[in-house]
DNA sequence: GCAATTTCGTACTGTTTCGTACATATTTGG
DNA sequence: CCAAATATGTACGAAACAGTACGAAATTGC
């Protein structure tokens, strides 16, 4: 950032950015109304009032989490998805590299904030917004990689292709919260991107 | 039932069938953790004890409504499924129907119960447990489905044609709870269907 | 009509919840 | 060293929460 002119009052301790870091990841286990603000006091070690100046209440810090999990996510994983060469390979190295993320290093797999936990919470308008914007996000750059990839192709046909391969991502998390291993994911994932590739070749 | 030989006491007045309607859709709209049993109260007309007369807590109340919710949907859905024809048919008449489920009358799509708002509650084991019944479920009938169209088909083949199938299926919900149309739904089936009849029947 | 039996809702308990007022701590500016 | 400014947690209030004890209501058996 700029250089600050060293501002007057008591400086600021908290680390904002590993407390959203420790905040996501409690959303992510359990979902957004089982959540207390205590829960989130204890895991953030921040009081409850400072979760209110840092994040606002609640809803907008779980929105919050939602931008950052999906940050993140994007930076870990659609340079996987971008990379050059076949379109299976970068589907197959993208559906891993999100696993990754699904699966943490946890036993019981966390999933996905947003395609996991989120539609149960989708009463709130907000939290809808950010779950459509994330769907949109995926179908939108699983679209642009097929283009890449077969820039003649019916954008029809892309265009489900691209939907097909969001579903995977999408039905991964419901999967690894229900207790599938990262392995047969792995495997689903691998054997859906020769199938998209299938269907994107097929004359 | 078998002939009652007419009970002792106040006789029941209450629907529990009706009643557990009541409560499926209510944990639809909100999920698990969301929803009071103030606010089941208020939905079912039963008073508080009555629920706990009826269905025990609130945990195996939402078990129960997961089961009630997935023996609506099979009995509804899964004859289109395993009808006579071609897959693809099949494939996108049983989508359609549950679709019509998904989506109810409402113009707020409700979505799934079990794939929309189970994920985000997995943590209780009597929940993931559920759920990943019902995966297999989905599973396991696409499998048949598919088996019973190609018997000669490779198994591995069709075992990941039907982990796409139920792919699409669980990522209807979360795309219906973001506020994807039933008609844009729709149309995903069918393509989806296509595609899947082109992995099965391709050499 | 009266006891036994079953159903049902009122009313209560103790806990948890969100949100904030306020006092305290730590720095800069003069 | 004191005033202004900023950061932080303790402690509180009001509401919502899950779960249950208990009494009232409605029926059958005799």
């Amino acid at each position: 950032m700029t250089e600050s002119p060293r501002k007057r009052g008591r400086p600021a301790t908290i680390d904002t950015q590993s407390a959203m870091h420790a905040v996501v990841e409690l959303f992510r286990d359990k979902g957004y109304a089982a959540v207390s603000l205590d829960d989130l006091s204890e895991a953030t070690g921040l009081s409850r009032p400072s979760l209110y100046r840092a994040f606002g209440n609640k809803l907008s810090m779980y929105v919050g989490a939602m931008n950052a999990f999906g940050q993140d996510a994007a930076e870990l994983a659609l340079p996987k998805l971008e990379a050059d060469g076949e379109l299976e390979d970068a589907l197959t190295n993208f559906f891993d590299a999100m696993l990754g993320i699904y699966y943490r290093d946890s036993d019981v797999a966390p999933g996905c904030l947003i395609f996991g936990t989120a539609p149960s919470h989708a009463d709130e308008a907000e939290i809808k917004a950010r779950l459509n914007f994330g769907i949109e996000q995926v179908d939108a750059r699983m679209r642009q990689r097929m283009e890449k990839a077969f820039p003649s192709c019916d954008p029809s046909r892309i265009e489900t292709a691209a939907r097909m391969a969001s579903n995977t991502l999408i039905a991964f998390s419901a999967r690894a919260k229900a207790g599938a291993t990262r392995q047969a994911l792995s495997e689903i994932g691998a054997e859906s991107a020769r199938t998209i590739g299938l269907l994107l070749r097929a004359a």
